[in-house]
DNA sequence: TTCTGTGAATAGGTTCACAGCT
DNA sequence: AGCTGTGAACCTATTCACAGAA
């Protein structure tokens, strides 16, 4: 398949939210202009997110919706669910685990692994910590293709390496250092500290 | 000043990471080459994107790591504190609130507040937590910089609102909606469900 | 007539490559 | 000799604008 930028995925998500808000209010048909002002971007650039997967829409008419969620929904991967291991039971895991938008969207928070044996044994919204020693033996008896890292900066490459063992292909790292992985292996991470920056950048440059 | 792209300013963030990395390691001076390599990018790029802001190196040496560890923080606008409020005691606002990477940078969150009673008055990592009625009162008397929204999607406009008549300049969005705010306050938005979707489409699209 | 789909034009961001300072 | 700073070249993303289907 051709190149696809990160931001037309990012969009082509927000569409899906937007559509399925729109099937909530029982439209059944929406055109590029109204995805656009929903997404604060233009229409030609809806349209041209969506072309490069196919031609969905009907001319002087828009996008039905549900069939436009569905190929979206498929475009995005979203038609089967995802088993999802966490690996750090701090505040941010404990978060993450309970997070609706998660299980909503067909990811599965399925098991919690963490290093410190204070926590490795308590239950975390019903599921037990288990030790991070178990994961790879663990990985290998249940499949699992996503990953979240939710470890100290010290500990994040070393599970990485446990989770790339255990066949995890998709990783989202928590973790403030970058994390190495075979090409096969997407990373996405996400740095809050990064994100408050930037709007202190902002504030500072006005 | 000339416009900054969104992600030059995310690589100066990282710059100034690797900076403090490489000064606890005690080394004085850095390439643009060593930045490129930590960062995952090009000395070119390093260049262009320090280049934006002036020149702060010297040719055939390097930059000095305190020097331009000091030209960062000014351009990032951390050389001062910046008092945060958050809002919504949930668990990714109880997560944020003592997130050691806020503090670290010079980011303080001073006050929670929520609407549901039987949290106003809870204690939060040592801050009361307080009504979300008085904020707009609170921010008169504490003038506010930054807020971090952690509401459910159908309180995260309302409260936008008060935090924008309070004098707030910068939002940082955790809740599931895009806010409409006037022109001179900024807002960046994080969702953590989108961030899996690019995992899954890449999944999905291998 | 309306709104899509898409080449062409434009804008924006990245990389190249080299002159110039240390 | 080594590494920066920066125009120019290149590449990618967005916007324009219009032909064509409903």
């Amino acid at each position: 398949m051709r190149k696809i930028s990160g931001s037309t995925v990012r969009r082509l998500s927000l569409y899906l939210r937007f559509l399925e808000q729109f099937d909530a209010l029982g439209k059944t048909t929406i055109s590029s202009a109204e995805l656009a002002r929903r997404g604060a971007t233009t229409s030609a650039q809806v349209r041209k997110d969506l072309s490069f997967f196919g031609s969905f829409g009907k001319r002087g008419l828009g996008y039905s919706v549900p069939e436009l969620t569905a190929r979206l929904r498929d475009i995005l991967g979203l038609k089967r669910t995802y088993r999802v291991v966490l690996v750090g039971a701090g505040r941010i895991g404990g978060a993450l685990v309970q997070y609706p938008g998660f299980r909503q969207r067909g990811f599965h928070v399925a098991a919690i692994y963490d290093r410190d044996p204070r926590k490795v044994g308590s239950r975390w919204n019903g599921l037990v910590v288990r030790d991070v020693r178990h994961i790879v033996g663990d990985l290998k008896k249940e499949p699992t293709d996503i990953a979240i890292v939710v470890t100290p900066a010290d500990a994040a490459q070393d599970v990485t390496d446990q989770l790339v063992q255990g066949g995890v292909k998709a990783i989202l790292n928590f973790a403030p250092i970058r994390l190495a992985v075979p090409a096969d292996v997407v990373v996405k991470s996400v740095n809050m500290a990064l994100e408050l920056e930037t709007l202190s950048f902002a504030l500072a440059n006005r």
